[in-house]
DNA sequence: CTAGGAATAT
DNA sequence: AATATTCCTA
């Protein structure tokens, strides 16, 4: 029963709960609209203890993984689970009554599944490094409800582990393959071959590998869906099902 | 005014 | 620890 073994991940899938037994608890209970309206932030007591254990709030659809036909990302802990015939139209704050779109709503806290992060290093891979920025790098992972700040804020984190690698280890880069791997939080990180630009010092080379897509559609705004993005998929660690457009959650629009 | 990035905050 | 938000700068 050790976080070391190898296996840990595919036992704890095993005796993940059905997705039945943990959707109930869930913020759509009350519409954003009407959350909004009383003021209220999200069902979650704020306790002032320490050890809560969180009560994961809102949930998502489902994703086969036998189905890539719903590319509907789903940023709570679940994967690709045994079989599951499609559960869906859990609308989420798709509140659209009235005709006002939730907006200044908060959104949940993202949680970067293996999937996601996946994503994002990919995006990150083939964009250099001067172009692996927040707001471009958000528009190729074409993730809807994928915030800026979102990538922002994953992209800080990813740099300081991207640092540290560098700096205490010198034989960690082999082709993509790091050896490090010890902190919980580089766990998540170390799910995705790293890059090789962010590792190698090169100062400012390495041609931005120009994608038909970038240029095109220039948007401002990330309710946009961008068209489809072609991933090359590496089964490592996570089963992933299928990707093309990730939907995260149905909140603006 | 927009956006990146480090520093803070939750 | 993981994300979000704030603050400053380009």
């Amino acid at each position: 029963m050790r976080e070391d073994n190898p296996n840990w991940f595919l036992r704890w899938e095993e005796e993940l709960p059905s997705p039945e037994e943990l959707i109930p608890i869930s913020q759509t209970l009350i519409t954003p609209h009407l959350a909004l309206a009383f003021q209220i932030g999200s069902p979650n007591h704020h306790l002032g203890s320490k050890r809560a254990t969180a009560t994961y709030h809102h949930h998502q659809k489902l994703q086969p993984s036998t189905t890539p036909t719903t590319p509907t990302l789903t940023p709570q802990p679940m994967m690709m689970n045994s079989d599951f015939g499609g559960g869906d139209s859990t609308d989420l704050g798709s509140g659209s009554i009235g005709g006002e779109p939730a907006r200044t709503l908060k959104r949940p806290r993202l949680v970067w599944t293996p999937q996601l992060h996946k994503r994002f290093v990919d995006a990150v891979g083939h964009l250099g490094i001067k172009n692996a920025v927040p707001k471009t790098i958000m528009q190729l992972m074409s993730v809807e409800g994928l915030t800026r700040e979102n990538v922002a804020s994953h992209l800080q984190k990813y740099r300081l582990y991207l640092r540290r690698m560098q700096g205490g280890n010198g034989s960690g880069i082999s082709g993509g393959h790091v050896i490090v791997s010890d902190s919980a939080t580089d766990r998540l990180f170390a799910s995705s071959p790293v890059p090789a630009h962010f590792l190698n010092h090169h100062e400012y080379l390495m041609p931005p590998l120009e994608h038909p897509y970038m240029g095109k559609h220039m948007i401002t705004q990330q309710n946009q869906v961008v068209r489809n993005l072609k991933y090359e998929d590496s089964e490592h660690g996570n089963g992933d099902g299928g990707r093309k457009i990730l939907k995260l959650f149905p909140a603006g629009n």
